[in-house]
This record gives structure tokens, sequence and C-alpha cells, in this order.
DNA sequence: TTGCAAAGTAAGTGCTTACTTACCATCGCT
DNA sequence: AGCGATGGTAAGTAAGCACTTACTTTGCAA
């Protein structure tokens, strides 16, 4: 490494042309969608009120006018994002696969749902990440509020499985963890590390099916719920996604 | 969620105490080890050159003494952790295992490698997480040099694997891929979002076999090989940690 | 048409930041 | 003893920060 590397990279974000002037919430919503997107990209402190205030296109005053501090400004951010919940409630979404006991269901289509939620909503992540850093509350709540509450319903499906005789005898929660693990890293992985996916390029649901099928293989008690399907769900599926070229 | 809910977390890190004078050398290897603390807690923006100072236990000109600006030393740091290199070259110690075609071995002791490495040096995990999170050089080279080798050198071997008929055929990298998961986001888990382990606790030790078992299984084209070992790896290891109390 | 509330700004305020300057103190060597 | 190299500091500086003040513009209802 050579010496004096670091650049903090400037995102240039081109101010937002709506010159004319604006109503007091539509210009409030404005403040916090453009906000929104530099705390995600620069995190709390390294966006200054200034740069919003370009980036919106007025005077620092006006941000000021509607958020009292800047912490407001950022509390107001994470409690929208934080009612998102995130991407639904999994008990009702999954609710149907569920009662079917359809394991390849229940786990492709949670996995699925938390990836395209990463994926549309980048700076979720990236705010998430910033906070859990930076020790904020946000990341506190959001672990208490939705991990929490995950852990505890889908190790409770598992839980029931086990009891079935359909899943080995592994510790709920370390399935889970495994779990979230792969599809989580593999969010954190296209929105943080590898964005231009150099090194996996694949669509959400070849990779949903993917995690999932390895999962199940791998906690299933009979042998044969793997050969059924998850066969046929990849050879080389890499750099051959359907969304580039 | 309340409004002011942020309140950035001070650490009152105790100025070390160490009086006299010391050598030149000495002197900057201590404010190394320092800056490293801070700014693993609080990133680049968020640790201040006067912060370093008074934890070295000196006046802020000594800082700049040894290290003309503030990224100087951020990239001093940053590259004696990319000496580290992280754990060792997994080519040398997994030789053995790969030799054998060992294949819990060498996922075994991989994952236990890189959670202990995790686990020891907590700070490294943080660097590079801020470092990616601001777009620095430091996590793009981490990924370039590190992460891309280890894909290519494992996925490698589970093309061999592939070949002698001992995994299924899936994408090696998607496997790759969910196996850094599982680990990574493990220790992530354990040092960003839930450090008392409320969520899992067990041993590195425990995990890695967990998360090998899981995996083996879940990509052995030989149902044999499931069952023979994995089996009373774990049966509620939740909560017991050989650590806590 | 006018009046007035609300949208908007320019130019601050005081504090913090990274970094500097000009100076003192102490160690070790001859 | 004495002196130069080196460890160390107090007190800056200019720029940047969150936030304020005092003021101007504009839409629109009566």
């Amino acid at each position: 490494m050579s010496k004096q590397v670091s650049t903090l990279k400037e995102v240039a974000l081109p101010a937002v042309t709506t010159s004319a002037r604006m109503a007091g919430e539509e210009r409030r919503l404005q403040i916090l969608r453009v906000a929104m997107r530099l705390f995600a990209h620069s995190g709390f402190r390294g966006t200054t009120t200034k740069k919003i205030a370009q980036a919106a296109g007025v005077s620092e005053a006006m941000v000021f006018r509607h958020f009292a501090t800047k912490d407001e400004l950022y509390d107001a951010i994470l409690d929208q994002k934080a009612c998102d919940g995130g991407m639904g409630d999994p008990r009702v979404f999954l609710d149907d696969a569920i009662k079917r006991r359809d394991d390849r269901a229940v786990f492709e289509t949670l996995a699925l749902r938390m990836m395209l939620h990463h994926e549309q909503d980048t700076e979720f992540l990236r705010l998430l990440t910033h906070s859990a850093l930076e020790g904020h509350q946000f990341s506190e709540m959001f672990w208490e509020r939705v991990v929490t509450d995950l852990y505890e319903f889908l190790g409770g499906y598992v839980r029931e499985r086990q009891r079935d005789g359909a899943f080995r005898n592994i510790d709920p929660v370390v399935i889970v963890r495994a779990f979230a693990g792969m599809v989580i890293h593999h969010s954190l992985n296209n929105t943080l590390w590898d964005k231009k996916r150099r090194l996996l390029d694949i669509t959400d649901e070849q990779a949903a099916r993917a995690f999932t099928g390895i999962l199940l293989s791998g906690i299933s008690e009979k042998a044969e719920a793997r050969a059924t399907r998850g066969r046929r769900a990849h050879q080389s599926t890499r750099r051959v996604s359907s969304r580039n070229k």
C-alpha cells in the first residue's frame, strides 16, 4: 500500500432542480429524501447540513426550519425506515407455506423477500450498518424488534419440523443464523463490497433457490428430500444474470 | 420511536498513563495502537486527532510529529492490518486437509481460523466495514487481494471434489458464498450487533462445526457422508458457552 | 388590492477541526 | 559540564461545522 491513500469519495449529487417555491410539507419530504440518500452514503458524521441543503436546492436555514437539529432529521429518516419494518411481516407472507409444511417455499420466499428488499432499498442496509458502527439506537431497535422476532418465528418453525422428524436435531437458532448468514451476507456483498458483481452475478431468485437448496439438504433428516429438487438449480450460473447483457 | 433519539455513545477511553518521555519509535507505535482502537470504534471522520492525542497521553502536536496528516496515520494503520493478511494463508494451513480430501477438515478449520481471527482482532472487521461504507481504498484492496483469492482457491477445491463425484453440481462460487456468508455473518453478529450474544451464544468451535455440517450435508452427493458425523454436534448449544458463567 | 402568513435567504455566531509555529525539557555523549 | 539532537508542549490559525438572526419574497384569501 502506498502513502496518502485515503481519499473519501465525494459524491457530487446533482442539486435537485426544483426551482420554484414549494409547499411546506412538500419541501419537508424532499429534504427528507435527499438527506436519506446522503446519510446512507456517508453516515451521520460524514453528511453536513450544508450538503443536504445544497442537494435539496435550498439554503441551510430552510433545513433547520423543518428540522430543529441535524439529529432530529436523522431520527425522522430512521423512524420512516423502521416503520417500513423492512419487508413486511414474515408471519403473514409465509403463513400459507408454513401451513402446508412446504419447507422449500418457506425458506425460499423468505430469502427472496429479504434480498429483494435489500436490493430495491439499498439505503436501508447502509443506514443500518452505519448505525450499528456508530452505536446508534436505530440498529439496537431494529435488532430487538425485527431480528429477534424473526429468529423466534423461524426458529419455532424449525423446531416444529424437527418434532415432525423432517429436520435433523440441530439447534434451531444455529440453523436460522446459517440461513440468515447466507442471505444477508449475499445482500451485503452486492450493495457494499462487490457492486459490480464481479465475483458472483446471479439473480435474487437464483440465489434464493441455491441457498435454500443447500440449507434444506443440509438440515433434512431424509435423504430423499434432497434428491427430489435442487438438482438442476444451477450449473454455472456464474456471470450469466438475466439482468446483465 | 421517540424524538431526539440519537446520542452517539462517547467512549471515554482512559488516557494511557505513560507518564514519562518515550523513545521515538515506541511513542509512534503507541499512537498507532491507540488510534487503531479509536478509528475502529468511530471510523475515520468520527475520530479526532485531539481524542487520539488525549488517549495516547500526549499533545496533538506529537501526533503530527509522527504522522504528517490524519490520513497518513489512518493509512499506516490499514497498511499494518493489510499486512497481517487477516489470518494467514489458507493455501498453507489447509494444505494437509486438502491433500487428504478431508472436506470436513478443510471447511471446519477455515471457518474456525476466520472466526478466531475476527474475535481476537475485533478492530479488523470494524475497520473493514467502516472502510467499505466510506468507499476507502482499503476495503477495495482487501476485496481484490484476499477475498477474490479465497473464492478462487476454495472454489477450485470445490470444483475438484465435484469432479471426484463427492459434491453435487452446484456453482462453486455460490457454495463459497454460502459458506463465507454463514461464517462472516456470524462474526459480524458477534462483534457488531449482538455483542452480548443474547440470541446465540456458542463457541467458535461449535459454530465452525455446525456450519460445516450444514454446508457439507447440503452439498454432498452421497447420503452416507451426512450420517457419519455431524449428528451429535449440538442439541441446544444455545446460551451455554464455555466462556459465560 | 392589499395584508399577512409562510417560503425563502444572506450573513452571521461561536465552537470544533486538522494542522502549525515557536518555544521548552531532557537525555546521552564527549 | 555543556551541548546538540530529540521528546514534548502551549498557543495559535484558518477552514468547516451546526445552528441563528434579521431580513426579503411570494402566494393567496378577504
